[in-house]
Formats: structure tokens, sequence, C-alpha cells
DNA sequence: ATGGACAATGTTTTT
DNA sequence: CATTGTCCAT
């Protein structure tokens, strides 16, 4: 499958010396080398823990750093990056870093940048992702693709299944396109090619069929999937002994974070790149392995103690997060997970607040409480908004939750990067240059050739594709070949009317592809934006209009950040975003996320809601032991999350499928001790009467804590409004009347209105 | 070719 | 319920 040209002799840099060589005697104390930075290096470790300290300073080979949550596990990382190169004097370029979301990578560049200065050019330090698109960008002389390939986004995948269904006749009832991706998905990070696809029934075998289909329809559009990005640079490391060299003989050491989390392609990938110096330190948490649906596999951790027999094991358990309470519950909760070596997390921070449970009514209920405890607090200004956290399981979790923080005003920020990327109007623009970038790339022709609407519509579209087959290229190619000399096609008559318009859009793809590399990534955005009238399509004079050609405008400042970097950059960063990327800590405001996106992360004051059987656990896990352990991992990874205070909430009922439906409390509060927990009924919080009645006996318990909380006025004297229809207005006064927010604006273009905030949609400005 | 109306269908987590 | 897809009328 992978047919690999006659290795290119490998170009190693003159550093490039292998283990045992002048360059490294063995094992070596801390400082005892000849550094730059020394001092400030030894300083440093002054601050750290012994188990820290030993695994900052251990030697060669390869390391394992088993590290509870809050150990210090980044800390660690950075600091042992600052000591290679600070003390003991490897090259940057000789060091590579692998994080799994971009923003990890960035934090931890940063860290080490405060340490060295500026000792780190030539670092490679990224997600797995990002990396091995570099390599196989470099590399691409040998794979079956070239060097200008788009990375296609979930949305691409699907479609590229969806169509690879139809081709084949099959029914999409059956092989639902979601389910069969999923598989082939898990396929590929287990290395599994089309030809290798485990068949034991007949829909095993149409999923390889789909399988190959798939792959070859990618290869068609020069692009690669996500998965493919791990798996062609692990082939490429496999099959070709030189690539493997240069890239083993260049990485002396390779460091691995959030190493529970690697599949089986990743694995392979890192045994490769660490199989000439063996210096391979990895970083990781069984208990925070969270990925098993992506195909990571925690086991990687046993397997890595096996596949490297001198590998050096230090344990990280001291916590500097969390409180002792919060650290009771999360190991209350992980014990329960048999096969696992017990792990006894402690602080020194004290017993602090205890972890509290609270039941209320309902989902909104449930909303509504959260944001009025964090409302309070802030009001009283015992807390700002930026030290609270809500974490859910599911996203459409978020929703209730996003109306009652609105309603509240207290700022909020949603981790997500599907709320601006998955936008269409975004994936339209993004599409276009996509296009222009790689005029292969069919599902983003597909998706561009007539948005704007320019008469070629589906028979047309058809025709083409047709045609391009008969002619043995692209639809895009052909595209392109067609807006600059029509003539030169044959057949072209077959086209029909909407021949015209594709020779025109084929003259602007041609004149932008033109362009490409004299403009920056923006200003070909510009140019496309201006030649498609896109602001004028999207412009419908409704409020709606607006927004989008605002995220158009958005996506247009990020792209000014790539006038160096370009094209191939940009859209490569696009792609492999991740919503834990879109979480920026400016901003003082609460934090709305997943308890995915939670990882690595931590917060003053954790909210986790929806302690619901079927939300967590979520419905679809109760059946597979395995994923009843993760979903327990889940919970565990989301109560370490907190520092000081940890706020359990669950309902008795929530809205599902437009019902209304009883639900049972999570059975993992079970396992939680009831002296570790203080519990409340919410109708102390809740003005609503009829909540009562409804709470069970044993549960409920007032408590003077939790007084009936104020309303919050949202609007002051002399704010400037925007309101849907009236435009721009100045607030005059606002006071709160009946569970309401009366707000008198004057605006320009009506004069003085009373209003209802609940009811009118006003903006602060 | 385009847009609107209706029906079905499906709801985890994300690089 | 909310999104997505399909069909149908213009």
């Amino acid at each position: 499958m992978l047919c690999l040209p006659p290795p290119a002799s490998p170009i190693l840099p003159p550093s490039c010396l292998p283990p045992n060589s002048a360059n490294f005697g063995g094992t070596r104390e801390a400082g005892d080398d000849v550094g730059y930075n020394i001092p400030a290096i030894m300083e440093y470790l002054q601050d750290l823990n012994p188990q820290q300290q030993q695994a900052v300073t251990a030697g060669l080979g390869p390391i394992l750093v088993l590290a509870g949550p809050g150990s210090g596990k980044t800390r660690v990382l950075t600091q042992r990056i600052a000591y290679l190169i600070g003390s003991l004097g490897v090259r940057p370029y000789q060091i590579l870093a692998v994080t799994f979301t971009n923003k990890a990578a960035r934090e931890m560049e940063h860290r080490v940048m405060d340490l060295l200065g500026g000792e780190t050019q030539g670092l490679s330090l990224g997600t797995f992702h990002a990396n091995c698109a570099r390599i196989l960008r470099r590399e691409a002389e040998a794979m079956p693709f070239n060097a200008n390939f788009v990375i296609y986004d979930t949305d691409d995948q699907l479609s590229l299944v969806k169509n690879a269904i139809k081709d084949l006749n099959l029914d999409e009832k059956y092989f639902r396109p979601a389910g069969v991706h999923a598989a082939i998905s898990n396929a590929k990070n287990e290395l599994l090619l089309p030809d290798d696809y485990p068949i034991t029934n007949y829909r095993d075998e149409t999923v390889a069929t789909v399988y190959r289909r798939y792959q070859e329809s990618l290869l068609a559009n020069n692009a690669l999937d996500f998965d493919d990005l791990l798996l062609w640079t692990a082939f490429l490391l496999e099959e070709s002994p030189a690539a493997r060299e240069k890239y083993a003989r260049r990485y002396e050491h390779v460091l691995v974070d959030e190493f529970q989390d690697t599949n089986m392609a990743q694995y392979i990938l890192l045994k490769h790149l660490a199989s000439f110096h063996h210096n391979i330190f990895v970083v990781g948490d069984v208990d925070q392995s969270i990925y098993r649906w992506r195909g990571a596999d925690y086991r990687n951790v046993l397997r890595f103690e096996r596949d490297f027999p001198d590998t050096q094991t230090i344990l990280l358990e001291q916590n500097y997060r969390s409180t002792q309470s919060i650290l009771d519950v999360a190991m209350a909760v992980i014990d329960r997970n048999p096969q696992r070596a017990r792990k006894q997390l402690f602080t020194e921070r004290g017993m602090g607040e205890k972890v509290r449970l609270i039941e209320t009514e309902d989902d909104q209920e449930e909303a509504a409480l959260v944001v009025e405890k964090i409302a309070s607090q802030v009001l009283k200004k015992t807390a700002q908004p930026g030290d609270f956290a809500v974490m859910y399981r599911t996203n459409a979790q978020s929703r209730l939750l996003e109306e009652a923080f609105l309603k509240s005003g207290i700022p909020h920020k949603l981790v997500g990067a599907q709320r601006f990327y998955g936008r269409r109007e975004v994936k339209d623009v993004v599409a276009y240059l996509r296009l222009v970038h790689n005029p292969q790339d069919e599902i983003s022709l597909t998706r561009v050739i007539n948005t704007p609407a320019r008469g070629i519509g589906n028979k047309t579209v058809i025709t083409l594709r047709t045609l391009a087959q008969q002619t043995k290229q692209s639809p895009g190619m052909l595209l392109l070949a067609l807006g600059q000399d029509p003539d030169s096609i044959p057949g072209s008559q077959s086209l029909g009317r909407g021949f015209q318009s594709l020779c025109k859009f084929g003259t602007l793809l041609a004149g932008w592809k033109a362009q490409i590399n004299a403009l920056s990534p923006m200003g070909l955005m510009d140019r496309i934006l201006t030649d498609t009238d896109y602001h004028e399509y999207l412009d419908d004079g409704s409020e709606e209009g607006q927004e989008r050609w605002e995220n158009v405008i958005e996506l247009r400042r990020l792209a000014a950040d790539f006038a160096e970097k370009g094209l191939t950059a940009f859209l490569e960063q696009v792609a492999l975003v991740s919503d834990q990327d879109t979480l920026d800590a400016s901003g003082n405001a609460a934090t709305l996320l997943t308890l995915h996106a939670a990882k690595g992360l931590e917060f003053p004051v954790v909210f986790i809601v929806g302690l619901a059987q079927g939300t967590l656990p979520h419905s679809r896990s109760l059946e597979d032991p395995e994923e009843m352990q993760e979903e327990r991992r889940l919970l565990y990874v989301g109560i370490t999350r907190a520092k000081d205070r940890l706020i359990l909430v669950y309902s008795r009922r929530r809205n599902l499928f437009g019902y209304y439906e009883p639900v049972e409390p999570s059975e993992f509060l079970d396992d939680i001790p009831d002296e570790l927990l203080t519990r409340t009924g919410a109708s102390m919080v809740i003005p609503r009467q009829r909540s009562v009645g409804l709470f069970s006996a044993q549960r409920w318990q007032p408590s003077s804590a939790d007084e009936a909380l104020p309303m919050v006025q949202r609007f002051q004297p002399g704010q400037r409004v925007e309101h849907g229809i009236w435009g721009e207005g100045m607030v005059l006064n606002s006071r709160l009347q009946d569970d309401d927010e009366v707000v008198d604006i004057f605006f320009e273009s009506v004069g003085l209105k009373r209003v209802a905030a609940s009811l009118a949609k006003l903006t602060i400005i």
C-alpha cells in the first residue's frame, strides 16, 4: 500500500551523535555538567520536591513518570526540557516534545522560554498531529500524496464516507456513515489498512470495502484525515529505514505528555522515534485516561515498561492543587475501578471546605442554581467570575447553563471550537482557501462551487464530474483548465447552459491560484470575498446575516497572523484546533466546558452538573464495564480540577427529547462516603414552591449557608446597549421588579423606552 | 435553480 | 426538541 521510492540519504546535523558518544557518558547528576544556565536551573530545582527533582534530572534512557492530578506534571516536563538544554547542553533542535492539544504545547513553550530565555530555537514542540503533519509535508516525496495536502475535519470525513457508501449502493440505514466512519477510524488507530481489516461477517467485509474506497478518495483529493496524519507517519517510519533513522537520530530526546491517552499509532510512532537514542520520557496517569473511544489505550503505559525493560519509573503523588477534602472524594470515586494500583493522593493544603452535593428539581433549576451561587459570590466579592468553572458530560448540557448565565449577566465563556469553526460561513471561506491551495479537494469544491449561487446546479456539477472522470483528472483541475481556456476541453458542450457559469468560476479560481504566493492568506481571503460578493451574499438584512459576516471578519483577523507562515500553516492550524485551544485565560469570566475539555486545567471553584444515571455515566456506557470505568475516570478528572471548592449537582428530573423525565442520581455518588459530603436540597435557593415537597426526605437538609439569592441586576445607568430593533441606546435607569429587570433606555432612533430585560434582546456594548 | 415546507431521525466525549 | 435531509412548488 505504501509505495516508497529508494530512500534519500538522511541529512544529519553534525551534532547528531549516537548515544554513549563523547556527548553523553551516561547518567549524570544535576549540575555536574558545563551548561549555560546552571545557576538558574539549580535555583529552580530547589522548588521541586524530591520526586519531581528526580524526574527532571533523571539520566538517559526510558523514563516513565506516573503523575497524579495536580502533582506538577507539566512543571516536571518543562523543567526537564530546560534541564536538558540548559544543564546538559542538548540542542533544542534535538528535542521533540509532544502534547495532545495546541494549548498544552503553547503553554509548555512559554514556560520553557521563561526558564531559558531565547535558547529554545528549533525545539520541536507540538501536538502529535501537528508534528506528524510537518514530517509528512517534508517527506511528501516518498508518500502517495503531495506536500500541499489538506487535512479533512470530521464533517469532511463524514461526507467522504457518505459518498463511498452511496457509490457502493449500500443501504444508509444499515451502514450508518457515522458508525462506518468510527469503525474505519478505529482501524486506522490500530494501524490496520483496508487489507488488514479483520473480517468475520458481511458487515466487516462491507466496512473494509468502504474503508478502501474512502482511502482512495482521500488520496484522490490529496487529503488526509486526522488519523492519516498518525497512520502515514507511523508507516513511513516503519517502512523506510532511512526516514526512521533520520528522525530517530535527530531526536535525541523524546518527551510525551498525557501518555495514557496515546493510541496504537502514536505508540508505534514514539517507539520508532526513540529507536536510536532510547531517551524517551513519558508522563501520564492511567486514572486520567478518557479517550478510549478515540483509540487511546492506557495499557500503553504497561506496554512501555515491557518494551523498554530498563525503564526508570518515578511516582509523583503529592498534590499541589486541591484541598484534602477534594482529594478524598476523588479517591473514593476512582478506587472503585478494578485492576488499578491504588494511589495515595495527599496535599499539604489541609482539609479545606467540604465537598457539597446539591439536588435540584430539574435541569433548568440546576443551571439556575449554579449561576445564582456564582452570582452571590461575585456580588459578595468573595470570588470573581474567572474563579468558576462549570463542567458537564455532554455539550448539549451547556445550553441551559448558557441561558442562565446570559440572564444573570455574569460574564462567561464556553469552551468549544465547533462554535466558531463549525459555522457555515467560516467553513465556506475556509473551503475557498483550501480549494485554491489544493484544487484536487473535491469536498471543498462541492461546498463552494455554487455558494454564493452562481448558476451551477446539481446537474452541472454531475456533468463536470463525469467529464473529469473521462479526462482522468479531478473536477477542480478540470474547472481550472476550463477557466483558463474553455475551448481546450473536449466534450465541454455536454455541459450545456452551465458551461458559461463554470468557465466564469474557473477563471476566478485560476486567478486566485495565480496569486497564491503573491498574497498573504488574508490578502487572498479578501480577494475571494470581493470576487464572490460574499458579503452581499450573507447580508440579507437580518441580524443573523450580520452575525455571520462578523464571523468572517473574525476569521480574517485570525488569518492576519499568518502573513509570514503562509497559507499551508493557516489551513493546518484551522484544521487542527481543538476545543481546548479556544480557551483563553484572559477575561474574567466563568468557564463552561465538558469534562473532557477540562483535562489539564484547574479552577478555584468547580461545579460538576448533571450527575445522573444516563448522563454521567452516559447511557451509552452503561452496558460496557470498560466504558463505565472510563466514565468514572471522567468524573475523577473533573473532581481533581478543583482547587478550593467543589460542588456536585444533580437533578431529579430532566428535559430529554422534549419530554420531562425522572432520572436517578449517578451511581458514582454512592461511592462517596457520606461524611465527605455536605448534602443540600435546593429549595432554599430556588424560590419555587413546588420544589419543596419533591425532595427525598433523607437527602434534603436545610442549610443556613443557602440563603435565597438576589437576582442580579444586569444594567446600570450610563451603559450603552444594543437592541434588536431600536439599535443603540443608553440606559437611564434599571431596577429589579417581580423576577425581572425593568430598564429605561433612551434610544437614538425612537427615544425613551421602558423594556423588560427578559423579553427585550439587549446586549451591553 | 432555488427556496420553502415537511418528515424523519438522532443525540458522548474530539485531534 | 432541534437539526438535517428530502421532496416539491415556484
